[in-house]
DNA sequence: CTGAAAGCGCTTACAG
DNA sequence: CTGAAAGCGCTTACAG
């Protein structure tokens, strides 16, 4: 069997409280002694039991990452920075991925809840604030990323900007001349994408009077090239439009492609979140750019401040997106 | 506090052994014992600790992911299969990020041991096996998958057909009429590229007499675009090059754009894996697609056999990739 | 069919 | 500065 913390206290001829002592740096031990006890741990490659340690310390340095889709890719980088960001604070991190769905947020909630997980991180669309009742119940800190929840006070969260990334995709195709505009936009239950949607058409209305702005609603690449079909084949035609997230700006660029429409000559396109995907489309997509790296170290931070019994910081933190300029947009090809 | 087993057997006037065991089905229970305990369970919520159980069983149901980047999409799409097939049978995932890198791969594994998991799927690469020495010590269960170590014996894994899908892309192109190749690869080191190169050669080469095929290495968009850029613009341009995988397919659609050149009337080109980028460049790409769900859905099956000390069906198992035909290959404009 | 008891491998007051 | 002892919440022979 592998050494237990019994081993090494026999092998040092020390009580197990004073080897515990050396492993956690607390108590007062002798210099020597404990550089003895270090010593034979090296020497005997012992690994104190995580397990065991967690009965007792009611700590697992373990955490829940509850999203959507690990295999979504705005996910899956989110999920790469909020692992990097847990591992250098020592926190492991279970990924659980909840297709939207109650009744899987209710499932995974209770399993983190048996495994004793330090905290839970939230990215999932959650309809009820019960689902999530396995971890409040038991006051195991929770904090929301990417999204929130009104009838969740005291629950923090980390957010970007959504209204301003809004706002900045609307400047951009103003200053590019545009007046004649669409949203694609995800389901209204959705707080990001009703932020998103009302930045932009705020800062369309303080542009002046313009055309009524027309809005579709999808979910994914498949549904936004529906919708593109539907307002690329109308005799106004919007010179551009603006997607609530990348996945639906593909579709677009899909449907324009099917409709033998130029993108960005005959029509621009902003998408949001600057996944990977944007990069590698064709045209690559102009797209609102999530600051998804600090949104994922800071989620994290704010959950272990939260785990380790410290005051938060705040309980909402917004971080500012940015426009990243590529190939899908420019000045409407004939202005007016 | 939360409810424990001295709870409920207190409250159903019986010993915390029978309790234990109508929770996990074992010994002789009297029908009617069985289902007043089970209502005083639901009545009280309660819920076994995890930590508790696994202290004195071993088991943690828990099993740890190592892979390159779950922010890569071939990664993420994987991790989702593993996850929901883990999630069936009643396993967690521990996702663990190592950029290839030995150093990160080591700490893991240590980390993962302490942490008692019943299992490791590597689907990273690594250089030492010695960086897995924290898991083999301990006899932790260990699969492969999508990679292989030459020097791990014994180690079961599960694979795509690498060879057939890179035959399986020269037939295509050959069938297309192409005489004049190159082959953008990853690293020698990777064993699945090496295959993949091997089979497409091999073909190739019974195929009768043809041109010397060109071989360049990269990894990722950029490299690809680079070697792209080299292939494109010597003399004797092919007119079909084979990308081991999607990531520099990608980078040789974009380089191949930089130069003018249409994809596919200019070049064809063939990627490998089949993830969502694949669906979503412009052209979009013709590739080989590996059965990612199915291979993430084997692995699990594999190691959680192996965790449960069941033999294991076979050391290795080979799944058959399949070509996905989209819109970046086609005739040779010129044929010859 | 059921229970008393040991034990899993730690941490943490507490006493000295 | 160090140790004896209790306790974390389970599972598992073993005895009856």
């Amino acid at each position: 069997m592998r050494a237990t913390i019994y081993d090494v206290a026999k092998e040092a001829g020390v009580s197990i409280a004073t080897v515990s002592h050396v492993l956690n740096g607390k108590g007062k031990i002798s210099r020597e002694r404990r550089e003895e006890i270090r010593r034979i741990i090296e020497r005997m490659n012992y690994q104190p039991s995580a397990i065991a340690s967690a009965l007792t310390s009611k700590k697992t340095f373990t955490l829940g990452l509850l999203i959507p889709d690990i295999s979504n890719p705005f996910f899956a980088e989110l999920a790469r920075a909020v692992e990097d960001e847990g591992q250098r604070l020592g926190y492991s991190l279970f990924i659980c991925s909840t297709d939207n769905q109650d009744r899987k947020v209710e499932s995974y909630a209770a399993l983190l809840r048996q495994k004793g997980v330090d905290g839970v991180i939230v990215g999932t669309g959650v309809d009820r604030l019960s689902s999530l009742a396995p971890l409040l119940e038991r006051s195991i800190p929770v904090v929301f990323v990417s999204r929130e929840c009104p009838d969740a006070p005291g629950i923090p969260s980390v957010v970007s900007d959504d209204y301003a990334g809004g706002a900045a995709a609307a400047r951009h195709l103003l200053g590019l001349g545009h007046r004649r505009f669409a949203v694609i936009a995800e389901s209204e239950a959705v707080s990001s994408s009703r932020e998103r949607v009302r930045g932009f058409r705020d800062t369309l209305r303080d542009a002046g009077p313009l055309p009524p702005v027309k809005l579709e609603r999808a979910v994914g690449i498949r549904e936004g090239r529906q919708q593109a079909l539907k307002l690329l084949r109308a005799p106004d035609r919007p010179t551009a439009i603006f997607c609530c997230n990348d996945l639906i700006a593909i579709g677009l660029l899909q449907g324009a492609k099917e409709l033998g429409l130029r993108i960005p000559a005959d029509c621009s396109v902003v998408g949001f979140d600057d996944t990977i995907l944007a990069s590698v489309t064709d045209p690559p997509l102009t797209t609102v750019a999530q600051p998804i790296e600090r949104i994922g170290h800071s989620v994290i931070r704010q959950l272990v401040q939260s785990a380790e019994g410290r005051a938060f910081e705040r309980e909402r933190l917004v971080l500012e997106p940015s426009l990243t300029v590529r190939a899908s947009t420019a000045p409407p090809s004939s202005l007016g």
